[in-house]
DNA sequence: AGCACGCCGACT
DNA sequence: GTCGGCGTGCTC
C-alpha cells in the first residue's frame, strides 16, 4: 500500500519566454527530461504541450521546469511549437512524478501513459459543413435540391451526412448542389460531448439504508481528500449510492472518474448510468476507436467530458478539474497493470485523490483485505449496505463433496448438481455453470507415448480450443492446428483431452439436457461491448436456459431469471499456494454466487469441491465473511505479509537461460539481507519461460515501515550483469507469475 | 520508443 | 561479392 504522497511545493520558475532554457519531459523511457531553448516569440509554462526535435524526428512532450543540463549548449535545440491544448495541471504533474518514483520507472514512462494519444494534441479535424450560398448562381432547382435548401433554412451548418438525412436525399445531391454553387462550405467544430450527464435527470427511489449512505457520501464530495469504502452485498444498490455522489460532484461543476475492472464488458452499467443521468458518460478503454480516443482525450483535457468511465488507464487522462473518483469492484485484480509500468490502479487512484485533494470511493461486495485493514486502521471510512434492495434474499449455498459423490469418469457435473439443473429448467428458470477454464481441455496428451503438448515459448500446457480446432497457449498466444497424429510417436487417434474446459462442459451439458438452450460465455466469444450486449440481451429475453461461463460472467450482471449457480471446480483458485489464493477464491465464488436470485425468486448456489473443509467454503456456506476475513487478516499479520508487510518482486529475464542464471546469481550475491528487508531467491518464476524469455525471480519481504525503493535501487546499482538481461521491478506484486 | 550503426549468415 | 538479421547505443 502506497505511502502518503509528499506535498512539497517546489519554488521554481513556472513561466518561460524567449531564450530561456527549459527542461521538456518526453513520453519515452529516458533517464530524465531533456533541455530545449524557448524561441524568441514563444512563451511557455510548466505543463504546456510542445513539439521538439529529437534526433532526426519530431516528438511531443511537456514543459517540466527550468533547464538543468550541463551538456554542451551547442547541442541544445529550440522548441518547434507549442500546442493549444491546455497545460497539464500541477496535480497531474505531481501524480506522474509520484507514480514514477513508486514504480521505479522514469518519469517519461509514466508520461507516456498520459500522452497515450499523441494525435489528440493536434487541433481536432474540423469537419466541413454546408450552409445555403448567399448569392447562388443559376442552377436547376430540382425537388431534392429544394428539400436540401429547405432543411437549411436556419443558418446552422450541417455535415453532409446529417444534411442528407435531414432532407431525405442521397449524399450525391448534396455534393452536386455544392458543386453548382447552391451550397457553401463552413468549418464545423464539433464538440465530442455535446450532451452532459444531468445530475437531476432521474433520481431513483432509494431504500432507507441507501439514503443514509448516499447522503453521507455526497457530503464528502466538497470536502477534500477522503477514502470511503462502500461495502454491501450484491444487489444492495451500491451503484445508486455512489451515483448520488457523482451527481453532487457534477453539481459542483467537477469532473468525475469511475473506474471499472472490465469496462468493455459493462454495457449494463452504461445503461444504468444513462437512465440515471440522461446521457452516456465518456468511455475510455482498449475497445474504443482511434477517433473516439482522440476526441475523449481532448474533451477530458478541455473539461468538456464531465464523467469518464474507464479501465485502469483512464486514471492517466489529463483531467482539468477532477472532483471525485469511484473505483467499482475495488478488489479486482484487473486493476493491476502487469507490464510496462507496473502499478495497481486502485492504489494509484487513492494517491491521485490525495494529491488532488478529492474524495475517492472504493466499492465492493467483497472488499480486498488491504482495504478492510485500512478501514480498521481508520485510514479509510466505511459505509455498509447490509440488505438487498427490494428485499431479495441472499442465495443459499450448498457444497457437493466430490470425494463422496463424484460424477462418472470423464464427466464434471455431479449427480446432485445435475438434478438441481433439471429442476431449475423445469421451473423455467436459468442456470449459470461457472468454470474458470477456457477451451475444451487444459491439457492434451498422447495415450500411446505420453507426449504432452506444451508451449515452446512458455512453461504452460497448450489448451485445446475445439471450436476453432487449435491448441493455444494462454500466456503468449502461440497456437497450432490440433494435430490428428501424435507429433512424437506418430500414432493415430491417440491424443486425449485431460481435464475440463467450458467447451467440454458444454458437450456434457448438451448430452444431459438435449432440449436446453446452452450458451458459452468466455473472453473468446465476448470480445466487444456489442457482443457482451447481445449476450446480456439473449439471457434477459429468456432465450437461454444454461450459461456456461468463466469469470467474465462473475461481475456485475443482473439476470432476473437466473436462480441456480453451480461452480464446477470451486477449488480451482486455491491451488498454487499464492498469498491471496483463498481471498481471491472467496471473492470470485461470492461474486458468482451473487448472480443467483437477484429478484423475488430465491437463488441457489452449488459448489463442487474436493476440499469441503477449507475455510473458504465454510465462510461461503454460512455467509460469514467477517470471520473468514478475520482469520485471513490474522494469518497475514503473523506472517508479516501485506498489508502488514511489503512485497516487491524482481524478475530477471533473458533469452539465454544460462546467461539469465548467471545474472540472477550475480544480482543475488549483491542482495541486502536484513530482518527489515528479506530477499528470497533467485528462483525460477512460476512461469519460468514466458514468450521465449527465461525468467528468475526474487521476492522481497519487507516490514511496513521500510521504504523499499531506495534499497532496491542501491541493490541493483551494486550488482553487475550482462546487458542481454532485463530486470523488471514489481512493487506490491499480486500475481506471482 | 524510434532510428542508425555495425557486425555475421544465405542469396541475386 | 551484397542483403539483411537484430544487438547496441543515442537522442537535449
Amino acid at each position: 500500500m502506497p505511502e502518503k504522497p509528499d506535498t512539497v511545493i517546489t519554488k521554481r520558475a513556472t513561466r518561460f519566454s524567449g531564450a530561456d532554457l527549459v527542461s521538456v519531459l518526453l513520453p519515452l523511457p529516458l533517464r530524465g527530461a531533456y533541455d530545449y531553448l524557448v524561441p524568441q516569440d514563444m512563451t511557455v509554462q510548466v505543463g504546456d504541450f510542445v513539439t521538439v526535435p529529437l534526433g532526426p524526428r519530431h516528438q511531443s512532450g511537456v514543459i517540466w521546469g527550468p533547464g538543468t543540463s550541463d551538456i554542451d549548449p551547442k547541442r541544445i535545440k529550440p522548441i518547434l511549437n507549442k500546442h493549444d491544448t491546455p497545460p497539464l495541471t500541477r496535480i497531474t504533474i505531481a501524480f506522474i512524478e509520484w507514480v514514477a518514483a513508486y514504480a521505479m520507472q522514469p518519469n517519461g514512462a509514466v508520461l507516456k501513459m498520459v500522452m497515450s494519444t499523441p494525435k489528440a494534441l493536434e487541433p481536432p479535424p474540423s469537419r466541413i459543413g454546408y450552409v445555403k450560398a448567399e448569392n447562388p448562381p443559376e442552377f436547376r432547382r430540382t425537388l431534392p435540391r429544394l428539400r436540401v435548401l429547405q432543411a437549411l433554412k436556419d443558418t446552422r451548418p450541417f455535415v453532409a451526412a446529417d444534411l442528407a438525412r435531414k432532407a431525405h436525399v442521397t449524399p450525391n445531391v448534396i455534393s452536386a448542389l455544392a458543386k453548382v454553387g447552391g451550397l457553401e462550405t463552413a468549418l464545423l467544430s464539433i464538440s465530442a460531448f455535446p450532451h452532459q450527464p444531468n445530475p437531476d435527470h432521474l433520481e431513483p427511489e432509494l431504500s432507507k439504508d441507501q439514503i443514509i449512505a448516499a447522503k453521507s457520501l455526497s457530503e464528502k464530495v466538497s470536502k477534500g481528500f477522503s477514502v470511503t469504502l462502500v461495502d454491501g452485498v450484491p444487489g444492495a444498490g451500491k451503484t445508486e449510492v455512489y451515483f448520488h455522489a457523482v451527481a453532487q460532484a457534477l453539481r459542483n461543476n467537477k469532473q468525475v472518474l469511475v473506474m471499472l475492472p472490465e469496462i468493455a464488458l459493462s454495457a449494463q452499467w452504461i445503461d444504468r448510468f444513462r437512465r440515471r443521468f440522461g446521457h452516456a458518460p465518456a468511455e475510455w478503454h482498449s475497445d474504443i476507436t482511434v477517433s473516439q480516443r482522440r476526441d475523449t482525450w481532448r474533451a477530458v483535457a478541455l473539461k468538456h467530458a464531465r464523467v469518464i468511465v474507464g479501465a485502469r488507464s483512464a486514471l492517466f487522462l489529463p483531467y482539468q478539474d477532477l472532483g471525485l473518483i469511484v473505483v467499482d469492484e475495488e478488489h479486482e485484480s484487473a486493476f493491476k497493470q502487469e507490464d510496462g509500468v507496473i502499478y495497481n490502479a486502485r492504489d494509484m487512484a487513492v494517491v491521485r485523490a490525495q494529491i488532488g485533494k478529492l474524495p475517492i470511493v472504493l466499492v465492493s461486495a467483497t472488499p480486498s483485505l488491504e482495504t478492510v485493514v485500512n478501514t480498521r486502521r481508520g485510514r479509510y471510512q466505511i459505509l455498509t449496505l447490509p440488505n438487498r434492495h427490494g428485499g431479495a434474499e441472499l442465495p443459499e449455498v450448498k457444497l457437493v463433496n466430490m470425494l463422496k459423490a463424484p460424477p462418472d469418469r470423464g464427466k464434471w457435473l455431479s449427480p446432485a448438481l445435475e438434478m438441481q439443473v433439471a429442476q431449475t429448467i423445469s421451473r423455467g428458470e436459468q442456470t449459470l455453470l461457472f468454470l474458470n477454464r477456457r477451451g475444451y481441455a487444459p491439457l492434451t496428451l498422447c495415450r500411446t507415448c505420453g507426449h504432452r503438448f506444451q508451449c515452446p515459448r512458455c512453461t504452460s500446457w497448450l489448451v485445446e480450443h475445439r471450436l476453432v480446432g487449435r491448441l493455444q497457449c494462454h500466456h503468449c498466444g502461440f497456437q497450432l492446428t490440433t494435430p490428428e497424429i501424435c507429433p512424437l510417436c506418430e500414432d493415430n487417434d491417440s491424443l486425449v483431452p485431460c481435464g475440463p474446459g467450458v467447451e467440454r462442459l458444454f458437450d456434457e451439458v448438451k448430452a444431459a439436457f438435449p432440449a436446453a438452450r446452452v450458451l458459452i460465455a468466455t473472453s473468446d466469444n465476448i470480445q466487444s461491448p456489442k457482443a457482451a450486449e447481445n449476450l446480456v440481451y439473449q439471457i434477459e429475453q429468456g432465450e437461454i436456459d444454461i450459461i456456461i461461463g468463466t469469470q467474465i460472467v462473475a461481475k456485475g450482471y443482473h439476470f432476473p431469471m437466473l436462480t441456480l449457480v453451480g461452480a464446477i471446480d470451486a477449488d480451482l483458485g486455491l491451488q498454487g499456494g499464492d498469498l491471496r489464493a483463498s481471498e481471491r477464491t472467496y471473492q470470485l465464488l461470492y461474486q458468482v454466487a451473487g448472480r443467483a436470485g437477484r429478484e423475488e425468486r430465491k437463488g441457489r448456489v452449488v459448489l463442487q469441491t474436493y476440499n469441503p473443509t477449507h475455510p473458504v467454503f465454510a465462510a461461503l456456506c454460512e455467509g460469514n465473511r467477517d470471520a473468514f476475513l478475520e482469520a485471513e487478516i490474522k494469518d497475514r499479520e503473523t506472517s508479516g505479509m501485506p498489508p502488514f508487510g511489503r512485497l516487491a518482486a524482481l524478475i530477471i529475464s533473458g533469452k539465454d537461460e544460462q546467461e539469465v542464471d548467471r545474472g540472477a546469481e550475480a544480482i543475488g550475491r549483491a542482495a541486502p539481507d536484513t530482518p527489515e528487508f528479506r530477499v528470497l531467491g533467485p528462483a525460477p518464476a512460476p512461469i519460468n519461460l514466458l514468450r521465449g524469455r527465461h525468467r528468475r525471480r526474487f521476492l522481497v519481504i519487507a516490514t511496513r515501515q521500510t521504504h523499499v525503493q531506495p534499497i532496491l535501487r542501491a541493490w541493483i546499482s551494486r550488482a553487475r550483469w550482462s546487458k542481454k538481461i532485463r530486470i523488471q521491478i514489481d512493487i506490491d506484486p499480486i500475481s506471482f507469475f
